[in-house]
DNA sequence: GTAGGGTTAG
């Protein structure tokens, strides 16, 4: 039997591997003669229990027609349409039709195809360019048939069919099945086609096969218009591949493409992308001095950047260029404004923004109400949030997923239980509760608040609904048993959140490390950080502290010293009460010469930071320091 | 003519 193409055979018979299609001996012999059609038609004349005889006859008698116009054409290769009549071609058009509503409606046509269509020879170029000219809708059909057709064995594609197949495709942008097409092929398409497949690629995310293909291009001398360059750009841009981002401009340059102010945008964006927003900044200097203005979101690109390093001078620099240069700041703009703001404990600015726009006559999005909210939430500045709330609601801004989820963790963390119990069950209603981050938002609520137990069911209902659990909901549920000084459960689930394969957070490990030690499990603290540690986790040198505290209780001394040293070599200080802890316990159980030590340390530390703290413990701690 | 922007832990 033919091999069917792998991911042909993927695309449509992974549901159910019986839909093989069955080959006949009949089908080997693809070339059928006039005789054994009019045998066939004799034979369902015969046998008339066909539900639909008429129809089959009347098919019979086109099909007929079809095969011979077919074998003249074979007769006639040099110039095929010179020899049909319109009429011919027509009647070629119509059975082109049926076979093409056959495959549409039949899950299984390729078993039965052959069958139903006996004496029409599908090998027959003008037979399956018609056919693939009919499925023009349906480029996957399209495709199937013509792999179809290809397990037969002994068709030979021509490679303008190929190339109109391929465009097809790429026109459909599916990348994937174009690119498995292209390998399983192995035809040179031509190099338009090739520049589709490149922004195909592209806009399917395939930046590295998008470079090869750049590479083949290049090869065979053929330049891609600076359209589908700067396309590239612009997707190596959105998905972050810097890298691609100056290979590709590198190419540009190489092959003397002139560039345009889009590309330097692009090249902008990818300066912000690697922080080098000096550059960037520079860069956009340049091209306004020679009389382009870039896009509006290259301005934003650079302002969020410029705000991440803290560069609010350049910020309002690049606002006041915007202005100058006829691209006034848009929503998007002071919305990056106000989220840097809120992000970056200015959140009273932030506001103070938003309601200036307010009066200025703009009117905030969703996305700007959302992040206005959001950030009086985290300012426990209920009250406003909820003014804010009703106001957007007032204004017919119903709240999404986004609007619902911030306002409801700003509730649970100021406390009000009942409202966000209510709102989360209204935002069930809307159908936003299937979500990760909705089941997340309110576990996390609900461990804040002591409510552990019914955060429990909701994990276990996430299961049950299908919803994903990533590493918050765990680290979550472990936090929310931490506080209610239930290890063993919290242990459980951190036992659950390496199993699902997540990393836990830094933060995770100090909570557990602490609350280990000070149930008094000292040693399953220390071995939990070590096993993190080997596993390439990086846990805190500050989540030493509670082990050296723990093991000083203990009156482990040589192992909290060792650990004492462990921090001090990383460049971490010790917490004043661990250090106390430790002299203390020193000096009570007569280690004088390592209380001593320790309190070297203490206090060349001190006498670093404050002299008058570092004189403040000396008198302290020698007081208790018995003198031998 | 369009897209771009915002959620949960720490």
């Amino acid at each position: 039997m033919a091999r069917i193409p792998s991911f042909f055979s993927n695309l449509c018979f992974r549901q159910n591997p019986k839909y093989l299609p069955a080959f006949t001996p009949q089908i080997r012999n693809r070339n059928l003669s006039l005789d054994q059609f009019n045998g066939n038609s004799e034979e369902l004349a015969q046998h008339p229990q066909n539900a639909n005889e008429t129809f089959a006859q009347d098919r019979i008698f086109r099909l007929n027609e079809t095969s011979r116009l077919s074998e003249e054409l074979m007769q006639n290769p040099q110039n095929p349409d010179e020899k049909f009549t319109q009429n011919q071609i027509s009647s070629v058009s119509e059975i082109a039709k049926e076979i093409s509503k056959f495959i549409r409606t039949q899950p299984r046509w390729e078993q039965t195809l052959l069958r139903d269509f006996p004496t029409l020879n599908f090998a027959d170029p003008v037979v399956y360019n018609a056919v693939l000219k009919q499925q023009e809708s349906n480029v996957f059909l399209s495709l199937r048939f013509y792999l179809w057709l290809r397990s037969l064995g002994g068709v030979s594609f021509d490679p303008v069919l190929c190339n109109v197949m391929f465009s097809r495709l790429v026109e459909a942008k599916a990348a994937y099945a174009a690119k498995s097409f292209l390998h399983d092929t192995r035809f040179e398409p031509e190099p338009q086609y090739l520049e589709l497949y490149v922004r195909c690629l592209c806009e399917n995310g395939l930046i590295d096969e998008a470079l090869g293909v750049f590479e083949r291009l290049k090869m065979i001398g053929y330049y891609a218009s600076l359209d589908t360059w700067n396309l590239a750009l612009s997707h190596c841009v959105r998905t972050s591949r810097v890298d691609a981002v100056w290979r590709l401009y590198g190419e540009m340059m190489e092959c003397g493409i002139v560039t345009n102010v889009d590309t330097i945008g692009h090249l902008i964006r990818a300066f912000c992308l690697e922080n080098n927003v000096a550059k960037g900044y520079e860069l956009l200097q340049q091209v306004l001095e020679a009389g382009h203005v870039p896009d509006k979101t290259v301005f934003n690109k650079l302002i969020s950047a410029l705000w991440k390093n803290g560069n609010f001078g350049t910020v309002s620099a690049v606002l006041h260029n915007m202005i100058a240069k006829n691209r006034p700041p848009d929503i998007y703009t002071y919305q990056e404004i106000i989220h840097r703001l809120c992000k970056g404990r200015m959140r009273n600015e932030g506001l103070r923004i938003f309601d200036e726009l307010k009066n200025r006559g703009y009117f905030p999005d969703r996305v700007m109400y959302t992040t206005m909210i959001r950030g009086l939430c985290r300012n426990k500045d209920l009250g406003d949030a909820r003014k804010l709330w009703f106001e957007m609601i007032q204004n017919g801004i119903i709240p999404n997923e986004y609007t619902y989820n911030a306002f409801i963790d700003g509730l649970w963390r100021s406390g009000h239980f009942d409202e966000a119990e209510k709102l989360h069950k209204e935002m069930v209603d809307r159908g936003y509760g299937d979500t990760t981050v909705s089941y997340n938002t309110m576990i996390n609520g609900l461990c804040l608040n002591g409510k552990v137990e019914e955060a429990q069911a909701l994990f276990e209902e996430m299961n049950e609904k299908g919803v994903v659990r990533d590493s918050i909901t765990y680290s979550s549920l472990i936090k929310g048993f931490c506080l209610q000084g239930k290890i063993t459960e919290a242990l459980h689930f951190f036992i659950e959140l390496r199993k699902q394969g997540f990393r836990p957070s830094t933060a995770t490990l100090t909570t557990l490390i602490e609350k280990l030690c000070e149930a008094g499990q000292v040693k399953e603290a220390e071995t939990l950080w070590l096993d993190m540690q080997k596993s390439g986790l990086e846990p805190a040198f500050r989540s030493l502290d509670p082990i050296i505290s723990g093991l000083s209780k203990q009156e482990q001394f040589a192992e909290a010293l060792e650990w004492l040293g462990c921090m001090i070599n990383n460049g971490v200080r010790p917490k004043k009460t661990t250090l106390e802890r430790l002299i203390e316990h020193l000096s009570l159980a007569d280690r004088s010469d390592d209380a001593l030590y320790v309190l070297g340390y203490t206090l060349r530390w001190a006498l670093f930071s404050s002299k008058a703290v570092a004189i403040r413990w000396w008198i302290n701690f020698a007081e208790r320091i018995p003198i031998t």
